[in-house]
RNA sequence: GGCCCCUUCGUCUAGCGGUCUAGGACGUCGCCCUUUCACGGCGAAAACACGGGUUCGAGUCCCGUAGGGGUCACCA
């Protein structure tokens, strides 16, 4: 068949090759194991120097919304996986859709078929009841009758042979056609069916590689029967296995099925470290870990995938996100955890606390798992005076402590200039003369910096601080 | 239930017939570093689901069993 409805778009005719395709349905939120798909189609075709495009499935009219799309595209543009070109809407297509599935029509390779909804089903009841196998009996396939009522169009699927996946994740698939059943392409309202909607739009998009979750593997047969129809190329496929829970059923909203807003907003991630988890979940590449972007597709394709379901780890996706916050730029972090601070404190930030926090990055980044542990543990440096001390902070400073701060604060006070080395050097000093450890000086001056007992370098503390407000919290703590 | 897919440490994985006394990472435990907490360094425990084959030789190939998952819509 090469009339003129087998013509691609005109908008994807020039596309560099391969073409891949995420084509999720708008009806939540972009969820992990959607993000890692669109990530892979990315990869692969930037891999192998073709296009990555979006296309949103929206044929569902009740289902579909505004909302889901925005989701959509703001958590592909938060992982950076923008495709090549704007998205393309299926629905709008439906009448290209329902051209396709006439012309079947009249080329004898589909047909009417008038059963109700009620009356099919009883048919599957019965087939249940009697142990047989439920699918579509082609009950209208050979009928020649065109009543006045409701019909939908079914494809005259193949019956006898087998079809063949060659699926470059999975291996080949072989199913029977004799298990295959007419389905449907066109509803009694006229609008295409999913599995219409795919092939059309894969073909006229010009999509070669069709790399998507493998609860598509077994649709795929009858997407081929329909395209084998239609007498166009077949694309590659790769089914790539789903992410489960933790605990290794299907990923439900408990544990991860979030959307990836959530770990963005919520949890604290970073995008970069959310692609490299994905990435390694289901992929690997020899002892490789820690993968940028660049390297991802440098090194990515469909043979390092994995053929078994993953289990989402949050442990390893915190211990991946603490990488990259250490080599994260300390001014992002400082704007990332500048909204979560302000949150936590219910007032905004002042420019002099967001210097005292990028002059405490180094410090702060190594700490935090996410960017939430890195707005709490960041709060004490810009509380203001004078610092509430929690129970640990307090009983570092009982009396011996005190006795302690004070001849501290007096050797601090004296140093002539304000930096980490001086500081230190000057409290060495204090504890070399009592013959006490640095760590014993330390402590009660840690509680009055900070109000708690652990906390960043007590020197680095001060040096972000500044010598008057290092001195004024001491002064506050000996009160 | 029919059909399809999957099965290496708790988890993600390396392994593509002999180099496997099975490697790495996260997690766990221990030690070191150290002003606390982290970071970092070193080390330990921890796996080829089971049963048959094929082969001189199987984690690697084949077949069963068990377990898990997917799919059977006028949803996508």
């Amino acid at each position: 068949m090469t009339d003129a409805s087998d013509t691609v778009l005109p908008d994807y005719a020039g596309l560099p090759r391969p073409v891949t395709r995420f084509a999720p349905s708008p009806t939540g939120y972009l969820h992990i194991g959607g993000a890692r798909t669109a990530l892979f189609n990315l990869l692969y075709a930037r891999h192998h120097g073709g296009s990555f495009l979006l296309r949103i499935e929206d044929t569902d009219r009740a289902r579909s919304t505004d909302d889901a799309i925005a989701k959509i595209i703001d958590g592909m543009n938060w992982l950076n996986l923008s495709p090549d070109k704007p998205p393309l809407f299926q629905f709008a297509r439906a009448d290209r859709h329902a051209a396709i599935a006439h012309r079947l029509l009249a080329e004898g390779k589909a047909y009417r078929c008038y059963a109700t909804a009620e009356e099919l089903e009883a048919m599957r009841e019965d087939q249940k009841a009697n142990g047989l196998p439920q699918r579509y009996d082609g009950r209208w396939r050979d009928r020649t009758d065109t009543p006045d009522l409701p019909f939908v169009v079914r494809l005259k699927a193949p019956q006898t042979g087998e079809t063949v996946i060659d699926d470059q994740v999975q291996g080949r698939v072989t199913q029977a056609n004799e298990v295959l059943d007419d389905f449907v392409l066109l509803r009694s309202d006229g609008t295409p069916t999913y599995m219409l909607a795919v092939v059309v739009d894969d073909h006229d998009m010009a999509v070669s590689h069709v790399i998507r979750g493998d609860d598509h593997l077994t649709n795929t047969f009858r997407q081929l029967a329909l395209i084998k129809a239609l007498g166009w190329p077949e694309p590659v496929y790769a089914h790539v296995p789903m992410i489960h829970g933790p605990d290794g059923a299907k990923l439900s909203k408990r544990h991860g099925a979030l959307g990836v807003e959530a770990y963005r907003d919520e949890m604290g991630i970073l995008p970069e470290a959310l692609e490299n988890y994905l990435l390694r979940l289901g992929w690997g590449h020899g002892d490789t870990e820690l993968v940028t972007r660049d390297e991802a597709v440098k090194l990515f394709d469909l043979d390092g995938v994995g053929r078994s379901p993953g289990r989402f780890d949050l442990k390893k996706l915190e211990s991946v996100n603490a990488h990259y916050m250490k080599q994260a730029d300390n001014q992002r972090l400082v704007d990332l955890a500048a909204p979560r601070m302000e949150a936590l404190l219910g007032a905004p930030l002042g420019a002099d606390s967001r210097a005292i926090l990028l002059r405490s990055m180094d410090e702060l980044k190594p700490r935090a798992k996410n960017l939430n542990e890195l707005a709490s543990s960041a709060l004490f440096l810009v509380r203001n005076r004078p610092l509430a001390m929690d129970e640990g902070a307090a009983k570092l400073l009982d009396a011996d402590g005190k006795a302690l701060l004070a001849e501290t604060r007096a050797a601090l006070a004296a140093v002539p200039s304000w930096d980490r080395e001086a500081l230190e050097t000057a409290a060495k000093a204090v504890a070399e003369n009592r013959g006490l450890g640095l760590g014993k000086v330390a402590g009660p001056l840690r509680a009055a910096l900070t109000g708690q007992p652990n906390a960043p370098s007590v020197f680095a503390v001060m040096a972000a601080l500044g010598r008057d407000e290092s001195i004024g919290r001491i002064d506050d703590a000996l009160g």
